[in-house]
DNA sequence: CATGAATGAGATTTCATTCAT
DNA sequence: GATGAATGAAATCTCATTCAT
C-alpha cells in the first residue's frame, strides 16, 4: 500500500515536469522503486494512473472553491480570498495544480470527455465567480469602472500565469501573493 | 518547396495543440498532405523540424524586443509597449507564441541545452526590463511603490497566463489588450 | 509486397496449428522473415491480419458455395456436389478452411460480431441446403425416409470431422471423398 | 475442498469455451469465485491444471471403452455401441470431451508429449477398432464391401464433427444419436 | 486454506528513422 | 523532390507465477 502512493507521487511529479506524453511508465516505476506490472497491478494503465491523479486534485480544488465565503465577504475580499486560496494550493500541490491547469493529454482516451468537461467547468466557475464580485463593487460604487468581462479574465489569466510559474519556493509565494493582491487592489478599488 | 511551409504550418499547430511528445511524424504527414520521409528531406529530424520552428518563432520576437524604445519613452510607456506588443504577437502567431513560452519536451536532445538557455535567457530579459521600468517609474515617483521584483515577475505572470488562453477571437485579444492596459495603470501610476 | 504474402502464408498456418492466442507475431514474423513492426506496417494489427485472412477464405468459400448447381441436379447430386466441394476446399486450402471452421478467439474484440454472424449464416446456410435436398429426395421417392433435420445435422458433422483431421495427403482426401459419397450414397438412396 | 471442484468445473468450461491459450488464472479464479494464489495451492500451475482436467477425462473414457464388448457382439452392433458411448459422453460430460478431442495447446510444455502420445494412442485404438469391426462385418458377409481404412476414418470423422458442435440439448442428442446409428446401418449392413 | 501485493518474462503495439527506387 | 516498404528501439500492457502473511 506504501508502494502505491510511491507511484502516484512519482508520477504526479513526472507528469508535472515532462507531461503526460514525455513519461514513460518504466521511468515512473524506476524513480518510484517498483516494478513496472506494480503500476498495472493498482491501475488500469498510464491513462487511469492520470485520470485518478488528476481527480484527486480536482475533488481537492472544489472542495475548497466551495468553501469560498461567497456572500457575506466584501466584493474586493472575495477576489483576495479566490486569489489567496490558489496561492496556498499551489504552495501545498504545486504538482498537482499545474496538472489539473494543463491541457488535456492528446492520447489520452477520454471518450466522455470527463477530463475536458472538468477543466472548462473549472473555468467557467471562476471566471463567473469574478465576474459576480466585479459586477458587485461597480454596483456598490466601491470598483472602478472596469469592463468585467474582460477584467475576470485577465485576473484568472494572472493566476494561471503564476500556476505555470514552477519551482519557486514557499517564502517567494508569500511575496508574490501579498504583491498580487496588493496589485489588484490598487487597480480595482476607488 | 510549398510542401515544405505545410510540413512547418502543421507541425507547428500540432505542436502547439498536443505538445512535442504528443505529436507523431505520422501525423504530421498526413495532415500536411505529405510523406513521412519528406520531412526527413527537409529537416535533419523531429527535433530539428521542432527546433527550426521554436528558432524562426524566437528570431522573429527577438527582433521585436529589440526595437522596443528603450530610453526615450516614459516608464509606463514601456510596459505598455511590451504588453502591446506581445499582445500583437500572440493574436498574429498564437501557436509559435505558445510554444515559445513552453517548457522544453523531455525528450528533446538538447545536448547543449540551446533551447533551455533561450526561454531563461528570454525570461531574464523580460524580468529584468520590466524591473529597470518599475524602478525607474517610482523613483521618477510617478509608479506608486510597489515591491520591484515581484511586481516584474506578475505582470510576466499575466502575459504568460493570457498566452496559455488559446483560442481567442483576434477582437478579443484587442479588448483584453486594452483591459490589461488600463489595469496595469490604475494599479502603477500614481 | 512479396513479404505481406509471406506474412499472410505464414500466420495463417501458425493460427491453424497453433490457434490465434497460441500464436505469437514475435513467431510469424520470424518465420515469415520479416521484422515484427511490418506486420503493423501491413495490418492493423494481429486481429485485423486474422480477421482479413478468415475473409479471404470465406470470400472464396462464399463463392464457390454460390456457384452449386442448385435446382437442375438431382438430390443425391447436390448433396454429392457439397461435399466434393469440401473435399476440394480442404485439399486446395486446408488451413483457411480450419480456420472457417472453428469457434471465433475469445480475446478477438468483434464488435459487431462480423465473425461470429458469419460462421452462424454460414452454418445455417449448409443446413438449410441439405435439408432441401433431403426432403426433395424423400419427396421425388428416391432416399429412404430418414429424419431430414438429424441427417442434415449428420451430413454436417461429417464434413466437419473430415476438416478437424489435418496433415492427410492429396491422395487421401481423394480416397476419402470417394468412401463418403459411396458411404452416403448407400445410406441415402433407395 | 469445495473450492478446489468450482475451479476444476470453471477451468474445465472455459478450456472448452476459450481454449487453453485463451483462458487467462485470473479469469478462472474470477468466474470460480476463488482468488488466483489458491488455483496454485490446488494445482502445480496452470498446465497442472489442464492435464488434470484432460486426465480425468481420459480416464473415465478409456474406461468406458475397455468396458466394450469386444468379441461377443455382431459387427454393427459394437460399431453401435462405440458410437452410443461418444454420445453418452457427449451429452454427460460435453466439455470434457471436447477438450480431448482438440489438439494439444501449442504452449503447453509438456516434453515427454504425453498429452499427445495419448490423443494419438486414442485415435489409432478407434481406428483400429472400427477397421476390426469392419472387416469382420465384411468376412462374416454381412456388411457391403467396403473401403476399410477410409470409412474407419469417416465414422471416426463423423464421431469428431458431433463432438465439436457444442451446445445441443439432452434431447437433441439421443435424436442425433438414433439418427448416426441409422445411417450407418443403412449404409454398412446388407 | 487463503489472500493482497508483487514480479520476471514476454506479448502487442508505436514511432522516429532509413532504404531502395 | 518524393515515396512505399521496412526496421531498431522502445513503450504499453498482460500473464503465469510467487511471496509474505
Amino acid at each position: 500500500m506504501k508502494k502505491r502512493q510511491d507511484i502516484i507521487r512519482t508520477a504526479t511529479r513526472l507528469f508535472a515536469e515532462q507531461g503526460f506524453d514525455g513519461t514513460t511508465t518504466l521511468q515512473i516505476a524506476r524513480e518510484a522503486n517498483v516494478t513496472e506490472p506494480l503500476i498495472y497491478y493498482h491501475f488500469e494503465g498510464k491513462d487511469d494512473l492520470f485520470i485518478h491523479i488528476i481527480g484527486e486534485a480536482f475533488q481537492d480544488y472544489h472542495d475548497q472553491l466551495a468553501a469560498l465565503p461567497a456572500e457575506t465577504a466584501s466584493p474586493f475580499d472575495q477576489i483576495q480570498q479566490l486569489v489567496d486560496l490558489h496561492f496556498r494550493f499551489i504552495a501545498e500541490k504545486p504538482d498537482e495544480v499545474f496538472l489539473g491547469f494543463s491541457p488535456c493529454p492528446a492520447k489520452l482516451k477520454d471518450p466522455d470527455r470527463v477530463f475536458a468537461k472538468n477543466i472548462d467547468k473549472k473555468n467557467k466557475w471562476l471566471i463567473s465567480y469574478l465576474k459576480k464580485c466585479l459586477q458587485n463593487g461597480i454596483d456598490e460604487k466601491v470598483f472602478h469602472e472596469v469592463p468585467v468581462a474582460e477584467t475576470a479574465q485577465l485576473i484568472l489569466a494572472l493566476i494561471h500565469g503564476i500556476i505555470r510559474q514552477r519551482g519557486l519556493k514557499a517564502d517567494a509565494y508569500k511575496h508574490l501573493n501579498a504583491a498580487s493582491i496588493d496589485f489588484c487592489r490598487r487597480s480595482l478599488v476607488k
